[in-house]
DNA sequence: GCACAAATAT
DNA sequence: GATATTTGTG
């Protein structure tokens, strides 16, 4: 967010506000100093800092989402709706006419009271829920022991009653496992429909994935530092691919990092998320295991990691297709086209983690080229959720970046099983392209022996049920 | 419906 | 600008 000088502000809009706002804090966000003061004026309202003080914020219950989600982890969050704790208090019955605009404010007051308090206790509230989530996750694999679904898919059980609606992935229409796989989309993003049990923030379904991601990548950066440095030539060398994809070592999307820079707080969530759900920590999510960068020999390679490393977190299904989800509150604007209709729903933006892509590799390197398009691709990946869309845009990337790159080396593999079979109505642009190199970076296509032998390094945490009921689902067989 | 490339969004 | 998603075309 854009951040402005107070005194700029002040001296400009003549503001009143300046005992309310932080001198600490220097900038000052844009909505929460500017417009306090205009929105006061322009209704003639008091002034921020002689508004009431906002009635305390009941404690988060002990539900499950309370357990969760962490309010200091989700500042960023986007999707809070009307019964977010951001939202503006209800409990203020005077100045009935001038409610609303004070209202507005003090959710103000309170927002910029929030962000504050989420950094700086950022830290303790991490020990807090580090304690909370195992004993959480204990609880909850107990209560479960028939659970299909893996720990890290399923890491607590929906908010809401209604389980019965969930929305599959297109890939499950595809054929490949239809009805096998026990986790959600990535389009389940939003929240649970119903607020009104659920007084904890929700939690955003790839918070707790990609802060496990961060706090591995954190790890393992320093960890790996020192032989990176010379792997990485070594590797750029080998492969330019390689070199091409060095971003997924440290890669980790700005759109889900809370929104805020506070790594502290993704780290701790991480370690909680890892200790409670068993995550192999050790075992690089980032870096290490990325063909190219010297590990290549130790893929430690694990699917339900792997998988993890994009799954969302399915706290909530999203209705059926059918039933076209009315803008309720169970929706995240974000997650709709402009126009606010329903019908667009857009897709979670999709991060190739290192994984991810060792995964891809592996299944393109095993169909061969010829058959390498991006159903085969997704179905031999064999990853909850992954779309035949995601995959397809991987590949494209995938291919233009072997195309740069000369496409040299050969593997070969198979490529002479080109027949018209699969090209149904490709035959058009097969490109005479050269036969492809399968990226240096591919090395070790059969150790992961991706789709069909999956059996990896378990978690093992006690108390985690399955590492993955996904593993369920064999398509290609 | 699928694969692909290009356009668009973040 | 890089990366991923969406759209248009065959």
């Amino acid at each position: 967010m854009a951040g402005y000088d107070a005194a700029q502000l002040q001296a400009f809009y003549g503001a009143k506000e300046a005992e309310t706002m932080d001198p600490a804090a220097g900038l000052i966000p844009l909505t929460a100093s500017l417009l306090p003061s205009v929105v006061a004026n322009a209704f003639g309202l008091p002034q921020f800092g002689q508004a009431p003080a906002p009635p305390p914020q009941p404690p988060p219950q002990q539900n499950l989402y309370g357990l969760m989600a962490n309010q200091a982890l989700l500042g960023g969050l986007s999707c809070y709706g009307s019964a977010s704790p951001y939202a503006a208090p209800q409990s203020q019955p005077t100045l009935a006419s001038q409610m609303q605009g004070l209202q507005y404010l003090q959710a103000l007051s309170q927002m910029q009271q929030h962000m504050q308090q989420s950094s700086q206790s950022a830290a303790a509230a991490q020990s807090l829920l580090a304690a909370r989530s195992g004993a959480f996750h204990a609880q909850f694999a107990r209560s479960q022991q028939p659970a299909t679904s893996s720990a890290i898919s399923q890491p607590m059980p929906s908010a809401s009653t209604d389980t019965t609606s969930r929305r599959e992935p297109e890939r499950a229409a595809s054929g490949s496992g239809s009805g096998t796989t026990t986790s959600s989309s990535l389009t389940n993003k939003c929240p649970a429909p119903s607020y009104s049990n659920v007084s904890a923030p929700y939690q955003h379904p790839l918070a707790t994935l990609y802060a496990a991601l961060a706090q591995q990548q954190q790890q393992q950066q320093q960890q790996q530092q020192q032989q990176q440095a010379a792997a990485y030539s070594a590797a750029q060398q080998a492969s330019s691919y390689a070199a091409a994809m060095q971003p997924y070592a440290n890669h980790l999307h700005a759109a889900y990092a809370y929104g805020r820079p506070d790594a502290a707080a993704a780290a701790a969530a991480a370690a909680a998320a890892a200790a409670a759900y068993g995550y192999p920590q050790a075992a690089g999510a980032y870096g290490a295991g990325f063909p190219g960068y010297g590990a290549a020999g130790n893929i430690n390679y694990s699917t339900a990691l792997a998988a993890a490393a994009y799954r969302p977190v399915p706290t909530q299904v999203l209705p059926a297709p059918s039933a076209v989800p009315q803008q309720s509150q169970s929706m995240c604007d974000d997650d709709y086209a402009d126009d606010g209709s329903t019908r667009a729903i857009k897709r979670p933006r999709l991060v190739w983690t290192p994984q991810l892509h060792k995964k891809f590799e592996s299944a393109v390197t095993k169909l061969g080229v010829e058959k390498a398009v991006p159903k085969n691709i997704m179905q031999e990946m064999n990853i909850d959720g992954l779309t035949r869309e995601n995959v397809a845009s991987h590949l494209q990337k995938y291919r233009m970046l072997r195309r740069k790159d000369g496409g040299g080396s050969s593997e070969g593999r198979d490529s002479d099983t080109r027949s018209a079979d699969t090209r149904t109505a490709g035959s058009k642009r097969s490109e005479p392209e050269p036969p492809s190199r399968p990226m240096a970076s591919v090395a070790a296509p059969s150790a992961p022996a991706a789709g069909t032998a999956t059996p990896p390094p378990a978690p093992t945490p006690g108390a985690s049920p399955s590492t993955d009921g996904a593993s369920s689902a064999n398509p290609s067989g």
